[in-house]
DNA sequence: TATTAGCACTCAACTCATTCGAGTGCTAAT
DNA sequence: ATTAGCACTCGAATGAGTTGAGTGCTAATA
């Protein structure tokens, strides 16, 4: 038995109204619903043979059908209609430019929840592979030193560096030379161990305080990525009570609470990017299990010079697959323009 | 009618037994639980007492009694024995000085939170009255400049500043004498629109570019606080079936993703400091209107050098006050030393 | 042969009455 | 002043009955 035209038009159908009532969509609903002038007892018989391919089920006998993951699926990757639609808010949003990086990220991850009243999670952008622009160390007081490493993209990191004995400003002029000039134009990710050891070698290794300083630049700069990652609209989740039971609410809440899941999700997305760079995962196709219940849709975007983020919906499995993906691809497409 | 010896005594039971089952509690239950040996007939009498003078109240005629705000009050403020409790992990946990200041507050929340089975928050602390130490700006390209202010507390800002016209290294030469000379020792504070305009003039109003450096320098470290607050254990809340169903959990859960609500809490706890430190607000008190039906625990740390934070515990009314504040109490004395 | 009308059947959800029991207030006895 | 005892209240739990949306199957129809 094979998926003809009809029955792609029935499961179409029950996943449409599916979509709109949360509840189990009936026979004798689709029959009035769809265009194809059948009666119910057809519309049976043809939502028997979906069931039995798998693509919808029935919570129960006498209820309606709901569609299974494989029918979303199915819906997701051949029957979504591409809707032009307007996201103004979005673009006057996005495109007064946030000074602040963090700023316009959380305010991207509210946008994005208010916009679908799904759950919006928003992941700074990644550096790796990013170059060094600028290196410097000076003294603050007798003791302590502060580092202060800019990479492309106007990205500042830095940290106080406490040494044992002062440094004088000789030997501080003489280190700020060598770290620009060893360093300048390097990514973070190619500032390894042998590249300090390298380093340290330079600057004479009679000097341990050097040597100290050093290391504390090194830590600086290869300063583990902590990954920012915004929230919004976790409240969300309780408008679909089929996910505000205590025990999956509980659950995703926390999920929200500590990224920890969330940053799974964002490195999934990141290395598994596709064409489109927008990715749905249905129930348990989900990289997390504690999104099993919940579909998640997640995206790429890129700041240019190797700084790319994610962002992503998360909500039931009756999500509104077009409308999400719709505000996704606007929001991706002002971020890209940000900072171009 | 006054509160005698023996009513107190049975507020204290009914407070205790309703703060361990969460349901009404009844006359029978108090007869056999307390060392009164009263029967249950007595005990009504007295409990009709207590109700009519407001300390408890029934949910519907024939169930027991549950505190009232004002019951859980008297309670908090007079009947709380003092434990000794250990907090073992606590102590390992911050003791070993996690480096960084933010990995350490989020600790902290996420022991608050496991601990005591609440929700957790703690804000990272104000810095008003801190002093400047240092203050630096250098070239990082022919546009881009970065301004770096160290203030004490090691209390880093920088900023990226972009000029219209190239600095040369004289004029950013005197820039940085003018700016640690004028600015070095005067508290973030002190640095308002006067003194602002006091260095314009004396860096020569005839330098435009000067004026407009020093004005980002000024947004550097005149910068709004945006107040980090970490929050953790949300997911408790889901714990109370009082707090749980859909309505409340989803005010709680918003208020604990847009940290909004909690800033006010925190303003609140600051301003309103009291000898002891620890402040408890039991529904209506609670100066912010989400957590009216809740009972909120805040106490102020203090890691010297006017550096001040807010540590706080959202719970149900029929929170475990002693521990809640037992554990308070030892988590403030552990951030008090961390930097000493 | 594909479609449909019709019918018996299923089952969650709702209603309604009943029971149960924890708790109360009141009164009379101690 | 305390207590035993009793009538009373009322939410919660139970269970029977009803409803209605939905199904599968079969026989009639186009």
């Amino acid at each position: 038995m094979e998926l003809d035209e009809r029955k792609l038009k029935i499961l179409q159908a029950v996943v449409r109204n599916y979509l709109e009532t949360g509840e189990p969509v009936g026979s004798r609903t689709i029959s009035k619903y769809t265009d194809l002038n059948l009666s119910s007892a057809t519309i049976r018989n043809e939502m028997a043979d979906l069931e039995e391919l798998g693509y919808i089920l029935q919570p129960h006998t006498s209820a309606g059908r709901i569609p299974s993951d494989k029918g979303y699926r199915l819906y997701v990757d051949h029957m979504m209609a591409e809707k032009e639609k307007e996201v103004q808010e979005i673009k006057e949003m996005l495109l007064k430019k946030e000074e602040k990086m963090d700023q316009l990220l959380k305010q991207t991850a509210r946008l994005l929840a208010n916009d679908t009243n799904y759950a919006a999670m928003v992941s700074a952008p990644m550096v790796r592979g990013n170059k060094v622009k600028f290196v410097q160390l000076s003294r603050v007081d007798e003791t302590q030193l502060v580092a202060v490493v800019v990479a492309e993209g106007n990205l500042i990191r830095n940290n106080m560096i406490s040494v044992s004995r002062p440094v004088d400003d000789e030997t501080l002029l003489k280190l700020n030379i060598l770290l620009n000039t060893s360093l300048n134009g390097l990514s973070l990710s190619e500032i390894n161990l042998g590249m300090i050891a390298n380093l340290k070698a330079q600057a004479g290794a009679h000097e341990a305080i050097v040597s100290e300083v050093i290391d504390a630049v090194a830590a600086t700069i290869g300063e583990e990525e902590d990954l920012e990652i915004y929230t919004s609209g976790a409240k969300n989740i309780f408008k679909y009570p089929e996910l505000s039971d205590n025990q999956k609410a509980s659950e995703i809440i926390n999920a929200f609470e500590e990224k920890n899941t969330l940053h799974s999700l964002v490195h999934q997305t990141l290395t598994n990017e596709e064409s489109t760079g927008i990715q749905v995962y249905i129930g348990d196709e989900s990289p997390v299990s504690t999104m099993k219940d919940c579909s998640v849709v997640t995206a790429t975007y890129d700041l240019g010079e190797g700084m790319k983020g994610t962002i992503g919906i998360i909500g039931p499995k009756r999500m509104d697959y077009e409308k999400v993906v719709d505000t996704m691809k606007s929001i991706m497409k002002q971020l890209d323009q940000v900072y171009k």
